[in-house]
DNA sequence: CTACATTTTAGTACCAGGTTCTAATGTGTT
DNA sequence: AACACATTAGAACCTGGTACTAAAATGTAG
């Protein structure tokens, strides 16, 4: 948000801070309060230049300048950006719902879904997925695929087979196999790919009830309808 | 954010809507605007007065009387609000980088963290919440207990014990039991609990390296067995 | 048709929180 | 003193409104 930097509209000539070593240290002045500005926006950005006035004792007219040398947008610009920014983020990460995109579904036999692994789902230092991310992908299909008022994760069992990097595109592909002996539990059996490559395995049993009740022992996934 | 309604700022008697049904269908016009309205700000928050004159085809006076009746704020005060809560947000979620908040870390040994789960985290219909965000928080703990610059879960055995609710606070417990013959994993036991009741256990294995390298090839380590 | 209620439009004054521009006044340095 | 740079002051103007008053249009009942 900050971070955008002085159009030049700093007039300090170069060879003065270098050749007058003496007035760099005379100027910081200027320098300190301009980085408590940055500080101070950065950890409050909903301040008014008013009240910054207040703060580092100077006159509107410099934190103007201020903000104008540093490109720091005034108040109303900063909110704006920020609802903004929120608001993009609202329309793309409906992440609490369904993780992927589900591209073909046959209730009860097989189901499939997209997920781009984006800079939100990975370690920065290495860009490799959490594994998390890619475990909410496949939970959320096999749980999708499972033809049930409310259907419910009882266990799994997960291996990650390799490491799923930063943009790639992550193909997962869910099996019903059911569970015989009992009713209430089916088997979903999920692969994921990035391209020819199996990078996840899955195996979930989840529990399944066309009944409404019954909701104490198991964790309930979906309810669709 | 829309949604808070007229403060009888709206004139019509009762009597009248209920007494004369033909106005209830004549003064349509004006509720279907105002229905209109509704969905126009929704779905474009950034939409100003003057902008919505030409969607509406009625003058601004009309526009900001139906807003007051309404209870929309201005422009200014929606981007207000989006920008606060999204900075609420940010300053609660870095849900991307750990599910849960870690209170207790002894490395390669234990830990404890506890996580509180929300509406976001739930199925709206049954306030239950979905898997992956219980598995999150086990995952994130178990890859934090393990005291390596790189750690990655290998694979994992998990079951939900019973569904946890919205509101419910769930504390992990991590225990890492080291894996004889292999050093590049070790084996953490994740149990999570909601009071004294245990609602998930899970068994991870996670691959740990102290080196750098290795980036490429993956998980690397998990395919060379 | 008249009287009245309601809805819509118009217009003015005012506000916050700025931008933009010009100009004056420090303050430090040589 | 002469100059550079920093700081402050002030006025005009902008957007996107609120608050309020008042007139016009429209509907509706009797």
């Amino acid at each position: 948000m900050i971070g955008v930097y002085a159009k030049s509209l700093c007039h300090v000539n170069i060879s003065h801070i270098i050749i007058r070593g003496v007035i760099a240290i005379e100027r910081l002045p200027k320098r300190a309060r301009q980085q408590q500005l940055v500080k101070i926006i950065e950890e409050n950005p909903f301040i008014t230049d008013q009240e910054l006035t207040r703060k580092l004792k100077v006159s509107i007219q410099t934190i103007r300048l201020d903000r104008m040398e540093l490109g720091i947008p005034e108040l109303r610009e900063r909110m704006k950006l920020m609802a903004e920014r929120s608001y993009d983020q609202v329309r793309s990460l409906p992440l609490h719902e369904v993780i992927g995109e589900i591209v073909d579904l046959q209730l009860d036999k097989s189901g499939i879904s997209i997920f781009e692994i984006a800079d939100e789902h990975v370690f920065s230092r290495t860009g490799i997925a959490r594994g998390h991310h890619i475990f909410a992908q496949a939970n959320s299909l096999a749980v999708a695929v499972i033809n049930d008022e409310i259907a419910l994760t009882f266990s799994a069992d997960i291996r990650f087979v390799r490491s799923v990097h930063l943009g790639e595109k992550c193909i997962a592909k869910a099996y019903v196999r059911p569970l015989s002996g009992s009713k209430a539990k089916a088997k979903v059996e999920v692969f994921t790919y990035v391209g020819e490559e199996m990078v996840f395995q899955g195996n979930f049993v989840i529990y399944r009830s066309t009944v409404d009740e019954d909701h104490e022992g198991g964790i309930h996934h979906a309810d669709r309808h």
